[in-house]
DNA sequence: CGGAGCCTTGATACCGTTCAACTCAGGTGG
DNA sequence: CCACCTGAGTTGAACGGTATCAAGGCTCCG
């Protein structure tokens, strides 16, 4: 069998815990100890055509609580991780101690996958609150990719989605300025909650500014000035870790704020028209 | 079987083909159309501890001449492709027709992992020298990796190698200078050329600044001024696409320039000292 | 209450982009 | 053969988007 990640007890009681938010309800205390193939498959929404749910392949469970880290970097690797609930994030560390976070993962999200080449963890995941996980160890997913053709295509499958988020990764930090940045990771934490069962409209940051700005490759400043920015354009509303998102097209198409010198007109036009549609002179090429 | 892929004559007597150079005497005119199991996996750089060469399992292969697509975006998925000689690029295509370089794929790498997902390539692959690639039929892949264990292992395992390239890419967009991400290129770059048998101190670059600066999320002009600085203080030397390597721990170290107005002294204590080692003023955090 | 993070906002500096002019090499056609 | 053209590369000048530095506010928690 498979020995428990170490728990990490360096950041043990840890910083700061955030209080239960409504979005959270559903996670429970103590959560299932268990997952079959079925529901790791729907999970990860990998379409499962052949039911092989009669299998009693039985998956186990881990608990983490905000802080803790779930892997480090350059620890030895045999498992991967599947988001049960909870939210996390992933970071290399550089040579000067720098974090450079790499990914958000939540409820049905695959991570670790960067330690099956070298044997080792390239990256270090930390919880951003309570995480439920389900442990898949990487010998158990290879043998039951070689009885079950499906679930073998299943992980490639997998990979590859997380393959292709990274280059649009790329191309976004290569090609894109520092509001388009904002506007999208909006979008794309909107869409993520939507799938979730969440509110798409109404939700809370469950990372720092300075997490995003990493992430985003900004410094936090930039992203909390970007924010303020959409906030009084009307497009969002924010209060600290609070997001309302007021017009989730014009977020999609943004690729650069008009200059300050016209946002007052901006505003004006916006709180006449109220909830009228598409603000064509805000998606400008 | 599988169809060949569409060797796309929409670029075909194509722009510009390039004079062979020295590093691609190499290059057979017709190159050899099958390789064994054996073959890919040195190629591939994947420990084969138990030989399966007996197998009479063959890859075809396929060339392609300056300028061809490999695959286009959208193009239905159904093979991978080794690199077995030339140059290409991997680029995504935005909305607006904007080139955003993701990679710069050459001997014994694999591309075309982007189109297992959806079942369709999300990014296009062009050659930028006459290629000789090797074909992996997906389907193929799949049912060896059942009967063979480790093969299934390094397929994981190169999709991982694949995915770690890109996080560190994605690090280095999000943190890095112009002049630190040139250095880098040019020692990754070297890097490579001395894995494929080739000089790393001297050797031709097959990409344009545009390119190169779409590929480090910068323009090719200040692609150009960060090589000529580079050329100025000694660290390299430059003539169009030729790049001599003068002295690659500083390359390495590089994080930021010293101010123009400092590269004077910087230029005569080099010349003093000649070859002498360790400019650790230059590596400075 | 006091302290520690986190967040916001302002002023300023600077890196990299943008726009523009020019050079260079290779290819084409008169 | 040379004139011409085109694409690539170099270099300069000016602008502007973000980073940086700094001050102050907010919230939570001890």
């Amino acid at each position: 069998m498979l020995s428990m990640p170490s728990s990490d007890a360096r950041s043990e009681a840890s910083s700061t815990v955030l209080p239960a938010s409504p979005n959270e309800t559903g996670w429970q205390r103590q959560g299932k100890l268990w997952s079959n193939l079925k529901e790791l498959c729907e999970l990860l929404r990998i379409p499962t055509t052949t039911l092989l749910s009669d299998e009693e392949l039985l998956f186990q469970h881990v608990q983490f609580k905000t802080g803790q880290r779930i892997h480090t970097i350059g620890q030895p690797f045999d498992t991967l991780y599947v988001v049960h609930s909870g939210f996390l994030k992933t970071v290399l560390i550089d040579e000067f101690g720098n974090e450079q976070v790499l990914s958000f993962p939540m409820k049905g999200d695959l991570f670790g996958v960067d330690g099956i080449h070298t044997k080792r963890h390239a990256s270090e995941a930390v919880a951003l609150s309570n995480c439920d996980l389900i442990l898949l160890p990487f010998k158990k997913l290879t043998a039951l990719g070689r009885t079950h053709a499906e679930f073998e295509h299943a992980m490639y499958s997998v990979m590859s989605r997380e393959l292709v988020r990274e280059q649009s990764m790329v191309s976004m930090l290569g090609a894109l300025s520092a509001e388009a940045r904002v506007a999208r990771f909006l979008v794309s934490l909107s869409e993520r909650y939507a799938e979730m069962g969440y509110s798409s409209k109404l939700f809370n940051l469950r990372m720092t500014r300075h997490e995003i700005g990493s992430y985003l490759g900004l410094t936090l400043e930039t992203v909390s000035r970007t924010l303020s920015a959409f906030n009084e354009i009307g497009l969002i509303s924010v209060d600290q870790r609070s997001i309302g998102i007021k017009d989730i097209e014009a977020l999609k198409t943004l690729r650069r704020l008009p200059p300050s010198s016209s946002r007052a007109k901006q505003l004006a036009a916006r709180k006449q028209k109220a909830a009228a549609a598409n603000p064509s002179h805000i998606a400008s090429a």
